[in-house]
DNA sequence: GATGAATGAGTATTCATTCAT
DNA sequence: GATGAATGAATACTCATTCAT
């Protein structure tokens, strides 16, 4: 009994220690990540970060063997939350247009609430280590790929006309951009989706007038 | 007849001087310009600017008496040479669409031209020291106010559907911005601009020569 | 129990750093002020500093922000140190003529162990940064004052001349700085104090016992 | 005749230039020496230097080579006026209370005329170069020795108390310098030897009371 | 695990001095 | 002689990273 309770006490203290550390590399990189996006990269100090998450510098070592990798970790995190939050929408099988809608209304509502990391995504760091600049160029891949699948599908579906879909898809990535960084409104993030659809919608829906949504 | 030379010519003699000095002031923008384009201002040092120059460290600070405002003068420099040229085609009173399509031509070939200047001026700087981001602040709001003026210009006309202005030059802005540097073609400057135009043209023009696609 | 311990060795933990810190402090202060007492201010380098006291450059930053500061906590110590010394004699209330001999054996003294702080102090730095100057000039008019209150009370208690006070006090200051300084002799402090005294003493001291030359 | 004429027109050449080459050699210590007694050898620039007297940076190094040389030079042109002018005095023979008083007119006026010089000269720069270091010693034992001179004759001639000549010729040296720098007053220099002169007399002469002027 | 003192390589900037014109 | 552009060694200070406690 005594055995099974020490055993059964490590496990549940591996899980607690796992669980803790895990919360405390969130807590990092969401601290981080604030400020990695108010300055740049090499005007935060380790120092700074270590000061504002509360901990001894050293500790941050503990987490992340070095401050590009707690930089790429934000990257990452960030990455995954939005491209698993695309996912699953663009599984769903919509019509295009009605995909475009969406994703446009979930890139806008994710920065709301991820401003920070949305903001160093974004930025294009032709500098930094190879990885660095590897990952930001992984980021636009995936983006414009995105935009890309879902203009050829809207193209074969006869939804879409048949633009030239690699610069239709840069551009919509460099305009969801723009409007996510400089868009000063008070529309949610639905309305903006829905303001912007409906202007780029103009040129490439097929259809003539017929209004998506009905 | 000899002091009259000697006057004329340390005349000559001053003007050489000063035309020496800003032959290498360009010189050394244009080189650093190439640097700070491919890696961050951090990631530049002046040793290596010095260098790839061919001159002195000390060299460098006889004609900028900092890295800030070396970096600034790149910057300053490649705003003055794309708006005066922006501004003398804008000024001709072409209508709107004209207007549009010379200005995208004009981005693009520039880029062509000065990929460095262009990729340094579109980085978003929301670090460094104030008047970096001023600068760069600065620079978009320009860029905006420069689509806002023509769309305004285009709904007066009747040439462009009422759209949001606000939203549709940062969209401009935007997309602009992702086909300068990432549109990888063999087309030239003026194709590209038609491209894009024909494009978003199809989003605002009001119903100038029957709708696009027919 | 063990949590007592653990919080009490905390605290002495924290207490031998504090410790430990102000040991380091004060070993840095007093190696730096013998190099800045052999040569000038900018002839002394910090990497120089570090070296002597057996740190690596970078330590000596954790300890003072900067050259300056090091400087000033230099001059502050050693100000400190004899201001203090001296107040402590000033305030026991005996005559005058007495006080003032025992603020030049405390001097001379003092002298005798802390060369390199008082060569700094006494050097007249119309140069420098603002609060090096003021430093230098604080430390002139405290030192001058002590003798002009001095000699006040002298003159009060009728065992001095009434003398030009601010000329006398001026004069001591001076002649004191010289004696420190440039008085090579085995005497000890005591004597050298009584020497000079019995000089200055015979321009200043009203009739204590008779007049002098008898 | 010509050739008389050619010879002698360069002996006058000649005359004129280094009369010319005299006189800006003094323009330029003479206003090196202000701005080193405002501010410190380090702090003052070549640069400036050449600024302030109006010349190329390089014209001042065709009249000193150093920067070092330059400091050398103002420190034994101000050492060499002041020595003539005290000599001429000292020379005279006139019994030692009457030279001491005069010699201390002379620096106090000398003072009032050569601020710069005298501040610089009376600079304790125990480091710097050690030609700079030796001139300042030296600079001290001439001035030290003056008064142990004047001291020596005045207890010869049984006008001076015998005091211990070292120890007071390096008060005197060290309260004329306190008194030059600091005492601030609208007297003369004549009435402010006069002044020190009774103060520190009643400390050195041996005649009782008579006064030393008649 | 956590700490934070210590490290030292790296960087912008200065300025006396030189030398081609 | 005079110039002033160019030089490059020198120096204060920073900050990511380590490691003894």
């Amino acid at each position: 009994m005594a055995k099974v309770n020490k055993m059964f006490g490590k496990k549940i203290a591996g899980a607690v220690h796992r669980s803790k550390r895990i919360t405390r590399r969130n807590e990092i990189i969401r601290i981080a990540a604030r400020l990695f996006s108010e300055r740049s990269y090499y005007d935060v100090t380790m120092d700074e970060v270590a000061a504002k998450v509360g901990v001894a510098k050293g500790t941050l070592y503990l987490y992340f063997e070095s401050k590009e990798k707690l930089y790429l970790a934000i990257l990452e995190n960030g990455f995954k939350a939005l491209e698993s939050l695309i996912e699953k929408e663009v599984a769903k099988g919509d019509p295009a247009p009605e995909i475009l809608k969406k994703v446009l209304r979930l890139i806008f509502g994710f920065y709301r609430q991820n401003m920070d990391i949305l903001r160093i995504l974004s930025r294009d760091e032709t500098h930094l280590i190879r990885e660095h600049y590897n990952f930001t160029e992984h980021w636009r891949h995936r983006g414009i790929k995105l935009y890309e699948k879902i203009l050829e599908k809207g193209v074969k579906e006869g939804s879409f006309h048949p633009v030239n879909i690699r610069l239709t898809a840069l551009i919509i990535f460099g305009l969801v951009r723009s409007v996510t960084f400089f868009y000063e409104t008070d529309k949610t993030a639905q309305e903006t989706a829905e303001e912007v659809f409906s202007l780029i919608g103009r040129a490439i829906i097929a259809s003539p007038k017929k209004p998506l949504n009905s």
